[in-house]
DNA sequence: CTCCTAAATGATAATGGTTTTCATTTTCAA
DNA sequence: TTGAAAATGAAAACCATTATCATTTAGGAG
């Protein structure tokens, strides 16, 4: 079930892209971290291991990523995207708590399934309601985190 | 219970800001829409009754309204950031559909009672259990709108 | 395996939303 | 009314992302 180079090729012609060592690479530095990566971070990662890298080549590989769905795109309003694959695991879904001070993310998957259970009924009752194909959802909670509560003066 | 520019006024004196004409006309342009203006949307509106208006000040006084949670910020994936006056009347809460393909934003809020009801446990559960100070919530549903389900190729 | 062509790449320049700067104007409390 | 602090707007700077285009690569046909 895992998603070595072999199922992932298959993937990329299914959708008529060609399997490259960039978009291989790519994915193995995705697929290596749990943080959530900026185009940037991504770049300097793959470069580590293939310095011909270009970060127009990691945007592209991103945007076809994120329309095949394997990766999610996230803003968290630090001004950057960030990326994120999306786990094949379904006990690995999560959502996000977003700390406005200094940017911390946390995962959390508490009650995912309460959450799983209300949002298949809602996307039912809206996708027939306002005839809309859904594909995901995003659910993020912004606040402030442990060390910013303590910390902000503001 | 309304928020005319007295009670926003006091509001803004409370936060240490002062009440200006360019800051009550961005309000009054918020308050008159039910879109999701961007930057540049506001400024063309407030342009018309004020044209000595600069887009800094939009930018600006956005961000306050931001931080004083009078207004949220979104980032439906358009490559700008869209803004919507947070209602004071709590039945006028509501997520979002955002399609992918046109952009076209629909507000909802069936069953929002029952997210309500499950976000609140969960803020409750995640607030003590990460340390976190949860001050909102954006939840978003994308996928392809009416028009765009039967049009798009892909 | 070798060729061939469409697809992919990367260096570079361009784009465009947002932020910074700074001189001028406005608010509001004393 | 007055003065200091805050707000404003024109202009320039910033910087994440996208477009361009000459070169390289993937992978199927033969
Ligand atoms: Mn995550
Ligand atoms: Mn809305
Ligand atoms: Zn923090
Ligand atoms: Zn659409």
């Amino acid at each position: 079930m895992g998603r070595g180079p072999r199922w992932c090729h298959a993937r990329f012609r299914n959708f008529g892209y060609k399997m490259t060592q960039p978009r291989e690479i790519i994915l193995d530095v995705l697929s290596r971290t749990k943080k959530h990566l900026s185009a940037e971070d991504i770049y300097i990662e793959v470069y580590k291991i293939y310095p011909g890298i270009g970060l127009t080549t990691i945007y592209r590989t991103l945007d076809i990523l994120t329309n095949m769905e394997m990766v999610s795109r996230y803003d968290f309003g630090d001004g950057r995207s960030r990326y994120e694959l999306i786990s094949d695991k379904k006990s690995e879904h999560h959502h996000h708590l977003i700390c406005l001070n200094c940017g911390k993310i946390i995962d959390y998957n508490d009650y995912i399934d309460e959450e799983t259970k209300l949002f298949d009924k809602l996307e039912k009752v809206l996708s027939e309601k306002h005839n809309f194909k859904i594909n995901y959802h995003h659910v993020g909670f912004y606040g402030l985190c442990d060390k910013c509560k303590s910390t902000t003066s503001s």
